[in-house]
DNA sequence: TTGTAGGCGTTATCAT
DNA sequence: ATGATAACGCCTACAA
C-alpha cells in the first residue's frame, strides 16, 4: 500500500495559558510516496533496508558531510519511500535543545503586533527556529504564568514585550540564571536590567504628536496608559515636552491615565463633555482608544475634528476605516520583530557583548482627517 | 543557591507554515523554590535523594493510585524543593502519543474563529490535550502543508474545516489510514467522506436573511464564496428557495461570486453601480465584504439603507461599529468549537461510532440599521 | 505499595 | 566514510 505525501516547509504555533495565548513557528519535513507500516518508520529500519549503520543514516539525513554523497542519495530515497519521518522528541531528547524561541506579549490580537511576529516569524526560520508564542493579556501575573511555562517549554531564548502592569521583574531572573538569552522590545525595562531592547523613540513621537496638535489647537488633552511603562512615559514626556516649547504650561486636568480600551476611550467622552473648558486637541496613546473617543463623540452630536482634533499611536489598520479617518503615529512592527529575534539569536551565537544594546527604530506621523 | 518559581496552569501554541498559522494550547506544570543546578534535575535525581526508585518518584508525581500518599507528598516536595520540571520529550518518546490535537483553520483573524478555538481551548484543556493550530489562508495547498506538518507532528487528532477552494480531500487519508480521529466543523465535505461533521443549518439562515431583505425588496442579489464550499453552497439554496417562495425568479445577474474580501465588496459597489436596474437589497455571505461594500457605496455618495439594504452573515463585532450597522446571521463558535472537540475526544476514547455523526447548531438573524 | 529492567528514536563519542 | 555503543529522561510490564 502506497501513499502520497506532501511537502511541509516552515511553520508557527501558538499557545495560551487560559487566555492567554502563545504561538510558536518553526519547520518540519519533506515527503514523497510511503508505503503504508503499521508502526512508525526509524533511521534503524532504513538502516536495515540498506545494510548501513543507523548513525550513517542519522548524518546522511542530516547533511553530515562526512557522508558520502551517493550514500546520501540512496539515504533519502529510501526514508521518502518507506514514509519516514524523523522524531523530534527523541532528537530534542538526545540532543538537550529544543530550538525553541519564546515570545511573550501583551496582546496578540493586535495588527501591530501581528507584524511584530511576522517579522519574527521570518528571521526565525531562517535561522532554523520555532517560536512559542504567549500573551500575558496585559497582566503582570499572567506574564509571570508565561514565563514559567516557557522556562518548563525549554525554549532556548526568550522575547519579551512587557505587561501593563508589570513591575518587579523576578520572573525572568530564572532565565538568566540558567544562560538563557532574553531580548525585550516596545515595552522594556530600564537598561540597567542590562539586557537588549529593541524600541522606538517614543518620547520624539509624543513631541511631534503633540506639536501636530498644537499647530491648530492650544488646549490639548493627552490619554495614556500605565505611565510606569517606558512606552507612556516617554511619550507623555513627549506631550510636555511639546507643550513646553509652545510656552504652555502642563495641567493635571488635562491629563487622563487608563487602559486605552475602547470602553476606556467612550469613558474620555464622557469626562470631557462634561468639562467647563473642554479641549481643543486630544492625544490618545493608542488607536483603539482613540477611534473608541472618537465614535462615541459622534454618537452624542460631537463629531471630529470639528468638535476637537485627535491623534492616535500605532496606526492600526482601522485608524484608515473610521470616519474621520485617524491621524497616527507609525512604526514598523515587522521590522521590530525582525530586530530583536537578530539580537536574540547574536546572543545565542555568542557572538558578541551585544546583551545589553538598545536598538531605536524609526517612526513617523500619519497625518489624516482627524487631526 | 535559591529561587522562586511560579504556578504555570494551561497555555496554548500556535504555529505557522510561512504565512500559515498554528495554534497549540496545553498546560505545564507547578512550582516552589528551587536549588539551582547547572544539569537539569531527572526523576532519578528525585529518587535518589529520597531512597526511592525512580519508577515510584515517576508514579508518584502522576498521581498513581498504587502508590502511598504520604510517599506522593515526600515526592512533590522534593520535585519542587530541587526545581524538577518534567520533560516532556522524553515523556512523548516513551508513550508514543503526543496529546497534541491538530487544529486547521482558514484564517485565524475572524473573531469567529477566536471564539471556535477557544471554545476547543477549553475542552482540549479539560481533557489534558493541546491545540496546534495551522491557518491555510483559505489555499488548497496550504492546507495540504499544514495537514502534512500535523501529521509530521504527530498529532492524537486532527480538526478541519476547509479552505476556500479544497476540492481533493487526498491529503487526509493519511490519517484515516494510521487511524488519527478526523473531525470537520463549518466548511466541510459531504457526509459521503464518512467522518463527523459539525455544522449549521446555512440553508436555513441563507432562506431567512433573503427572506428579511425581501420583506422590503423585491430585486435581492446574492454575494457570495466559492459555490462547491457547502457553506455557500447552502446559503445559496437557501437564497434560491426564499427568492421561490416570494414567487420570484432567479436572475444570473443577480448573483456574484467572489472571494468575499472587503475588496471584493468595493468591487461589488462598481459593479452594481454599473447596473440599469441596480438592486435593492443584498444577501452577501461574509460580514467583511458587506462592510467593504457598504463603505465603498458610502464614499461614492450611494448609503446604505437609503440606497439599498443589506444582510451579512457571521456577526463580526465590526459589525456593531460599522455606519449604519450591520445585519448578520450570527452562530456560536464557542459551541461549534467545543462541540467539534468533544465530538473527536469521543473517537480517541473509542467512545461510539460516532465517527460519521453530524451535528448541526443553531443561528440567528440580528436586524441592525443596514436592512 | 514499591522496585527492576528494558526500550522509545536519535545523536555524539570513539573507534575502525 | 562508516559502525558500535551508550546515553538522553521517562514509562510500564512484570516481579517482589
Amino acid at each position: 500500500m502506497t501513499d502520497d505525501f506532501e511537502i511541509a516547509t516552515d511553520c508557527i504555533k501558538v499557545f495560551s495559558i487560559k487566555n492567554t495565548i502563545i504561538i510558536w513557528w518553526g519547520f518540519t519535513s519533506f515527503g514523497g510516496t510511503v508505503h503504508y507500516m503499521e508502526k512508525d518508520v526509524t533511521i534503524y529500519d532504513i538502516a536495515a533496508a540498506l545494510g548501513l549503520s543507523a548513525a550513517t543514516v542519522s548524518r546522511a539525513l542530516k547533511d553530515h558531510p562526512a557522508i558520502h554523497s551517493a550514500t546520501k542519495g540512496l539515504v533519502r530515497l529510501k526514508a521518502e519511500e518507506m514514509g519516514y519521518r524523523r522524531n523530534a522528541f527523541a532528537s530534542n531528547l538526545r540532543r538537550k535543545r529544543t530550538n525553541i524561541l519564546g515570545v511573550i506579549v501583551p496582546r496578540l490580537n493586535s495588527s501591530f503586533m501581528s507584524a511584530v511576529l511576522a517579522g519574527m516569524e521570518r528571521v526565525a526560520n531562517d535561522a532554523g527556529y520555532n517560536l512559542l508564542i504567549a500573551q500575558s493579556l496585559e497582566s503582570s501575573q499572567k506574564e509571570i504564568a508565561a514565563a514559567a511555562t516557557m522556562f518548563n517549554s525549554r525554549v532556548d531564548g526568550l522575547l519579551v514585550s512587557l505587561a501593563y502592569d508589570t513591575d518587579d521583574l523576578g520572573h525572568l531572573e530564572k532565565f538568566r540564571r540558567y544562560n538563557i538569552p532574553l531580548v525585550f522590545f516596545d515595552r522594556v525595562p530600564e537598561p540597567q536590567f542590562g539586557a537588549a531592547r529593541v524600541i522606538i523613540d517614543n518620547f520624539e513621537a509624543g513631541r511631534e504628536a503633540t506639536r501636530h496638535l498644537l499647530a491648530t489647537c492650544s488646549r490639548v488633552m493627552h490619554v495614556t496608559g500605565n505611565l510606569k511603562r517606558n512606552v507612556y512615559a516617554e511619550r507623555f514626556r513627549g506631550y510636555l515636552c511639546a507643550l513646553g516649547e509652545a510656552g504652555l504650561v502642563f495641567s493635571e486636568e488635562l491629563l487622563l491615565s487608563n487602559d486605552l480600551s475602547v470602553q476606556a476611550g467612550a469613558a474620555v467622552a464622557d469626562r470631557i463633555i462634561g468639562m467647563a473648558d473642554m479641549p481643543e486637541g486630544l492625544f490618545i496613546a493608542n488607536d483603539l482608544c482613540a477611534i473608541g473617543f472618537i465614535q462615541s463623540m459622534k454618537e452624542r452630536g460631537h463629531p471630529m475634528p470639528a468638535t476637537a482634533r485627535v491623534v492616535g499611536f500605532n496606526d492600526d489598520p482601522i485608524a484608515g476605516f473610521v470616519e474621520p479617518q485617524l491621524t497616527t503615529i507609525q512604526y514598523q512592527g515587522e521590522l521590530m520583530g525582525e530586530t530583536a529575534l537578530t539580537a536574540l539569536i547574536r546572543q545565542l551565537n555568542g557572538q558578541g557583548g551585544a546583551e545589553t544594546d538598545t536598538v531605536v527604530l524609526s517612526h513617523r506621523l500619519i497625518v489624516r482627517a482627524s487631526s
